[in-house]
DNA sequence: TATAAAATCACCCTAAAGTATGAGCGTTAA
DNA sequence: TTAACGCTCATACTTTAGGGTGATTTTATA
């Protein structure tokens, strides 16, 4: 508890110790100049000087430093998988909600077989809708759809 | 040249005229207080006072600040949209230049035909490479290559 | 140079994909 | 209510893709 006290007011109580230091060097000049009467220049430049000290070392001492913040970039790559479906394109084609759904499951590399496993519907629908997608994408292709409806943004 | 000089030397010429001004300001009250022949100790406490606050102002004044320089570390987020293709992967499932030619071409949704001619040799070539390239990536269909191969970021 | 891997091509066959056409049924908007 | 549209399904046919086997040539590497 006192050492703590100690450290946390280690300049003030240093401060004061010099301070009263000081105070009693002064009277002993006091006494010794004022005895010897001469030059009480002598007596006042040495005040100066030491006080001027005292001051410059006080003001090195408590003063606090100017933090000086630095910004540093530092590169993050994140990972941007945030897909934003393009409503407008997907309108302006005019591809309706199954037939999105067949082309998303397209993408998955499903076989027609399987997209209609998935939606239990048959195979020929899928036919048809798939040919309806190919259609309105003007593609002839499943591969190339895919490609074309994630260049659209249609798909992630 | 003379103001610059001035104002280089600013804080020098400031000081040695302060000083000047103490000197005066202590010969008054020299004649002053030895007139009036009381108490040497205000003098030489308003001195002290005055002499420590001219050393803190000389301190703070030519002292080159302290900077503490702190660097914080500030997220910046790279929107990687370039392609890098992950060699390892490449590597480890053992697909050949020509292999991943062909997968290159076929994500871009041509036909076997059109890859063929794409590459100047048979559509029965094509087909041994895609057979190969499916084998390899463990799937059955050309749509499932495609989608396993960018997710493994053989493609971009 | 010997050898392995890659690249090329062919033939055959099956599976899957794609095209064309027609049709029934439910919803919705003019 | 009728026309349009979306979803469903079917049949028939063509094209493309995929699987299996085997062979030759080129290229890289030990």
């Amino acid at each position: 508890m006192t050492l703590n006290f100690l450290a946390k007011h280690r300049s003030v109580i240093i401060y004061g110790a010099s301070l009263a230091a000081l105070l009693f060097v002064m009277k002993w000049l006091e006494w010794r100049f004022i005895i010897a009467d001469n030059s009480l220049e002598i007596y006042a430049g040495a005040l100066a000087v030491v006080f001027t000290s005292l001051g410059i070392w006080l003001a090195v001492k408590l003063m606090k430093p100017k933090t000086n913040t630095v910004f540093v970039e530092k590169e993050v790559i994140i990972k941007t998988n945030d897909f934003i479906l393009d409503e407008q394109e997907l309108n302006r084609l005019g591809l309706s909600k199954r037939e999105l759904e067949v082309l998303q499951l397209m993408a998955e590399g499903l076989s027609n077989h399987q997209i209609a496993e998935r939606l239990f519907v048959s195979l020929n629908t899928i036919k048809t809708h798939s040919g309806k997608v190919f259609e309105k994408l003007a593609v002839q292709r499943r591969t190339q759809a895919v490609d074309k409806a994630k260049k659209l943004r249609l798909i992630p």
